[in-house]
DNA sequence: GAAGCGTGGTA
DNA sequence: TTACCAAGCTT
């Protein structure tokens, strides 16, 4: 599939010398490190990422800091990151590694996959940067990068092909230092082969197929659905005092355990009904502030703001929204950047 | 295997 | 503006 590895693995070596970035997560010695880098790097950019990392780890210096911590605390260091399943996992996994594996980060490749939140690419990232073990990591960076140096043009949202392009990683690192050669490849694909590449400045032009036949930009195929269900939902924003009511979102699902203010589908009429019968309060008078749209990966809220007066909220507890200790959905965030302008 | 799971950036 | 993309995993 790739006639000569060893010399594609030379070439992209001495590029990444010469172009890495500086990052954070980058030439620190420190599995649990480069563990929380690469859950917080999922389906997640660079930029977006560090600047939560940097707090994360200040935070959490070592794996029992974070074991020891509340979930709560954890989601709160994760609030606006998304996909908060992440840490969820990421903190029962700390506490499995504290409690049951003396607080030593597990070097095995089998056991490194068995923590929850853990899968076969991080894993490997883990277990070839941090560990220095020839284990060929594929994400996103490394299908594009080597679907197109290698002409290869299946779909890769089939894991089966996925798996042929880990191959032809696999037949490159063991030519590399493994902790150097899983972040050029993808260092690569960030920076150089990017949807539109950069091919004037790529190390592997010469070698590349997509290149030589013209073909980048068909390169890689990855057949995917994007399907999208809209929902409206009436939310309600109660004040006393600056102030406000927030519910817990359940503790599973979407935002799970996630803080918002109520919200219900449906028309108006029947959202209050909802909200007067599920929190035993009367609504005096309802006035709608304003429309917001939130987008998921795989819905969208369109989000109808009243705001809220009670007869009595005597049997509510409102809240300060400084030093709000617990996540809120960042929906909602926006919700009260709102209000403050109103 | 397909769907659920967040958010921000970009063309 | 819409659609796609970004260091994927779980059920």
């Amino acid at each position: 599939m790739l006639k000569n590895p060893k010399q594609a693995a030379d070439s992209l070596m001495d590029w990444y010398h010469v172009h890495k970035r500086d990052l954070p997560f980058r030439g620190i010695d420190n599995p649990y490190f480069t563990w929380v880098s690469e859950i917080m790097l999922q389906q997640t950019q660079v930029d977006t990422a560090v600047p939560y990392f940097n707090r994360f780890i200040k935070r959490f210096d070592t794996v029992c800091t974070l074991a020891n911590a509340s979930e709560d605390e954890v989601l709160k260091y994760w609030e606006g990151l998304g996909y908060y399943r992440r840490a969820k996992h990421l903190h029962e996994s700390a506490k499995r590694i504290c409690f049951e594996m003396d607080g030593v980060f597990p070097s095995d490749l089998k056991t490194i996959e068995s923590l929850k939140g853990v899968g076969r690419y991080i894993a490997r990232a883990i277990h070839s940067i941090a560990f220095n073990e020839p284990s060929a990591a594929v994400d996103g960076n490394v299908l594009r990068v080597i679907s197109r140096l290698t002409g290869y043009d299946q779909d890769l949202m089939k894991p089966a092909n996925a798996r042929v392009v880990e191959g032809v990683a696999q037949s490159m690192i063991e030519h590399a230092p493994p902790r150097d050669f899983t972040q050029a490849l993808m260092e690569l694909g960030a920076t150089v082969c990017q949807k539109s590449p950069k091919c004037d400045v790529c190390p592997m032009q010469s070698m590349c197929v997509a290149y030589q036949t013209d073909t980048q930009g068909e390169l890689p195929v990855m057949i995917k659905n994007t399907k999208r269900t809209e929902k409206t939902y009436h939310v309600f924003v109660t004040t006393h005092e600056k102030k406000v009511f927030l519910v817990r979102r359940p503790d599973n699902g979407l935002l799970a355990n996630l803080y918002t203010f109520p919200q219900y589908e449906g028309d108006l009429k029947t959202a209050l009904k909802s909200f007067e019968s599920e929190f035993k309060v009367d609504v005096d008078t309802h006035d709608e502030a304003f429309k917001l749209d939130h987008i998921f990966s795989h819905q969208v809220w369109h989000l109808v703001v009243h705001r809220v007066e009670l007869k009595d909220d005597s049997a509510l507890s409102f809240v300060s929204l400084t030093d709000f200790p617990y996540a809120i959905a960042k929906a909602h965030l926006k919700i009260i950047d709102q209000l403050k302008v109103i």
